[in-house]
DNA sequence: CTAGAACTTGACGCCAACGTCAAAGGCAAA
DNA sequence: TTTGCCTTTGACGTTGGCGTCAAGTTCTAG
């Protein structure tokens, strides 16, 4: 298939396949003509890719990993990058959720105007008043 | 106090408040020879933006915010954009454990070479096979 | 009074995953 | 063959919160 049909199919845009080939994530055969050429299974591969991204990996990352993935054989050093990308997701869920709390205590304001003490900072208020 | 001391105290650079400043956030006087001077309150100010900026919200947002909170008075236009903010803080909580499961699978399959099995995608391995 | 640290504005750089526009060529149906 | 959609490469734009020079000015300790 041509290269409109697999965005199509895989739900990307055509700038998006292409970005991929350059960053060497996804491969092409071309016509005479010079257009790019699909095989069923790059619907897959994208939507793959697609998963990769979705957990937080760079271009650069899901590179790597790839072949490894393919090879079915992921590599010592390669997994101790995984982890510490798994730390940093962890440290991510931990720091929004300070945020939201932060929001929370905005929100309280706003809705109970009737402590007429303002914080001093939201962490203080979001450790003494616990959001509804 | 001159921005110099005003970045070490609030540890934020002095391009951050200026930057500030340019944004609507941080006020400042000026000396005759037009330097930065704060009040010492500037302080406490900076760490208030630095947590909102935390919290995940816009430059944009925070200028529109600061004014309510110095008020103590957030109407309810404002209060529904907080609450579009808290939403997204949600969500993205979701997408990134989300994320997390998935950097899980990607490990399970690292250290674990038994199961010869390659899953089709990421997110039918997660729901089939839990992380360690 | 002077050295030199601190400060000023201005402006480009950055990062990442594409969006978007442009000019030109390929491909399939009638 | 012609029509017209599809595809190609190239290259600049986007978004945000600053980092990082650069060249010039101000303040302050001695």
């Amino acid at each position: 298939m041509r290269i409109g049909e697999l965005a199509d199919r895989a739900c990307v845009s055509t700038r998006a396949l292409r970005y991929y080939e350059e960053q060497g994530l996804l491969h092409s055969s071309r016509t005479a003509g010079g257009q790019r050429v699909y095989p069923q299974t790059a619907e897959d591969r994208v939507r793959l890719i697609r998963e990769l991204y979705a957990a937080g990996l760079t271009s650069r990352m899901i590179a790597t990993l790839l072949p490894a993935i393919d090879a079915r054989h992921v590599g010592p050093e390669l997994l101790g990058r995984l982890l510490e990308e798994r730390a940093r997701t962890t440290a991510k869920v931990a720091e929004l959720q300070a945020a939201g709390q932060r929001l929370d205590v905005l929100i309280a304001l706003a809705t109970h105007p009737d402590s007429d003490s303002c914080p001093a900072t939201l962490d203080q208020a979001a450790a003494t008043s616990p959001a509804p």
